[in-house]
DNA sequence: TTGAAAGCGCTAACAT
DNA sequence: ATGTTAGCGCTTTCAA
């Protein structure tokens, strides 16, 4: 079933066929009517091998994402992964490994896939106009932006949280509930991406309340993996430094320090009160629930796929746009009784 | 840059370098290295689009997921990504809510991407070969087989473990641990699916160990929701019904038992023993440790990638693959106290 | 407002 | 062993 087959159906020729798929203008309303019918009636589906041949383009928007074992990401996939389909376009999604580069796979993918433009998810913050210039499409980086890096402003799009500052949020809640010796749970303080950017929160925070940074508090893991955060929260309580509190940069760290922590037997947030930011469902049912600034996953990739295909069709412009977190309050921090 | 280009560049025909570019045998050995390299020279892509048009398919494979937040289901579908990708297939990844009818989905989805093939993700155990007619491409159910239904057996590929007898394998943990009240935690003991299966398997390891069945035992939660479940396991408590131990069909669910255990006063596992079946990695994390059946996830995804390339490839033909779990012994079950 | 026809980049049958 | 060429199904000039 081709399109000359219901052209003949409908004893019209294939062009006029073709601007009703298309919707052009200039078709007689009735014959617009009849080949619809047609259409229906013989069950066609336009080929989009064919279609995108003589476009010379695809359909495809590419994902690509970095930190494969992250749920954020997964969350934020699914609504990606409908949107993208919503609006007549396909997705294809494209998962790579931590030491992978995103932009060297993400141009590969445009060449193989004929990609009409890119979503990333979870990359680096310090793009390169020069590294860039393999990627011809337009994209949009989601849940970060090129804080590290010397893109123009306008010449891509992002969606994310201030890292910084909601990580400063998070150290803030801690010190209002009388906490001063606070870790800190990371992958790399220096990892040009969110790592980086929320110690420099936890950080900052620290300074504004007057409070001495101490090394020792900083617990770095290399990577998002549960069980490095879990050696690496042990041997901070191994080495006997005295905190009170630890911010991980996530939840899934944070469940990992949980975990910890009890098994070390200490009592969360007795003993040691824990925050974290991203706002996994699953957090809500660690035992304490975990205390977490939540992201607005679901907003965050619709807006994502909003603005690029705004700058696939031409009707849009760079922007970035900056979203809130919000606090869940659970039972994973407490007030720091006076002794 | 098109073949026309290349086989210009380096002095033969477009015939010559589509020979060189599909691995055909007829061509001279040092013709085929000049066109490899002029390949190389010119960063020539071929044309998917084109390509797809003349051979009249795609490489597209379809995958269809039901349970959009099952991470069980979210770490296969990372693995089989990369499994399609590497292989030089596409992976078009369509999720569909829990009252969505999958087959629909895919039949759709067959039509709209010029499909090869379906690997299906979670779906029912019931499918008929009326409803099957409209799916003209080989397809494989990855996590469950076709139980239900009334599927010619090779008319179709499975992985799969074997629910019921995993599910009464669980059981018989707790039994050998000395629990005789065991209650059990699912969406739906009739829902043509994997619940219906691992019920069936509570059932038959409590009749072989000579204990009644007490349905007052069995938390229909109704879906796969983390809150539906604490809240059914809240219930149970509440209701005042004596347990010592809980089998839950899945590790989410298994996470929100023992949430609401805790809240409720519980300790897990002294007051209350759980197991569960799927070996998530957040699993290992929770306070106890889940002891929980793993499923050999990526082995299941691998497998059911090759099925399928295999039989769009006329190489291979119909299977049903069942795979075993593998016990994670975690500290949630404890040998019952004699009182 | 409609139709005829060129051609998008590729593969494969056929010719050499 | 290599080249020539006819389409695959579609969009889009161009002509009517």
């Amino acid at each position: 079933m081709t399109i000359k087959d219901v052209a003949a159906y409908c004893g019209v020729s294939v062009s006029t066929v073709s601007r009703v798929l298309n919707d052009h203008p200039d078709v007689k309303d009735d014959v617009r009517q009849r080949v619809r019918q047609a259409i229906t009636e013989c069950g066609y589906v336009p080929n989009n091998s064919a279609r995108a041949l003589v476009l010379s383009r695809s359909t495809a928007i590419g994902v690509v994402s970095r930190g494969v074992d992250n749920p954020f990401l997964s969350s934020l996939i699914r609504v990606l992964s409908r949107q993208i389909h919503q609006l007549g376009y396909t997705m294809v999604l494209h998962q790579i490994a931590t030491q992978d580069d995103e932009v060297q796979a993400a141009a590969v993918l445009q060449r193989e896939k004929k990609l009409l433009g890119v979503i990333f998810l979870g990359g680096r913050f310090n793009y390169t106009e020069q590294e860039l210039r393999q990627l011809t499409v337009p994209f949009v980086c989601c849940t970060y932006t090129n804080t590290f890096g010397d893109l123009d402003r306008d010449a891509y799009s992002s969606v994310s949280i201030h890292d910084e500052r909601e990580a400063e949020k998070a150290v803030r809640y801690l010190v209002h509930h009388g906490h001063r010796r606070i870790a800190v749970l990371l992958d790399d303080p220096a990892d040009n991406s969110i790592g980086q950017l929320r110690f420099q929160g936890y950080r900052r925070a620290l300074e504004d309340c007057g409070i001495d940074y101490d090394p020792a508090l900083a617990v770095i893991t290399g990577d998002y993996a549960l069980s490095a955060a879990y050696d690496g929260v042990c041997r901070l309580i191994d080495s006997g430094v005295g905190f009170t509190a630890l911010m991980a940069i996530s939840d899934n760290l944070a469940i990992a320090a949980i975990k910890a922590l009890t098994d070390r037997g200490l009592s969360v947030p007795e003993d040691c009160s824990v925050i974290a930011i991203d706002g996994l469902d699953i957090s809500a049912y660690t035992v304490p629930t975990l205390t977490t600034l939540c992201q607005p996953a679901a907003e965050m990739a619709r807006e994502s796929v909003q603005m690029l295909i705004g700058l696939i069709e031409g009707t849009g412009v760079h922007r970035h746009r900056l979203v809130e977190t919000t606090l869940r309050p659970g039972g994973s921090v407490a007030a720091l009784a006076d002794t």
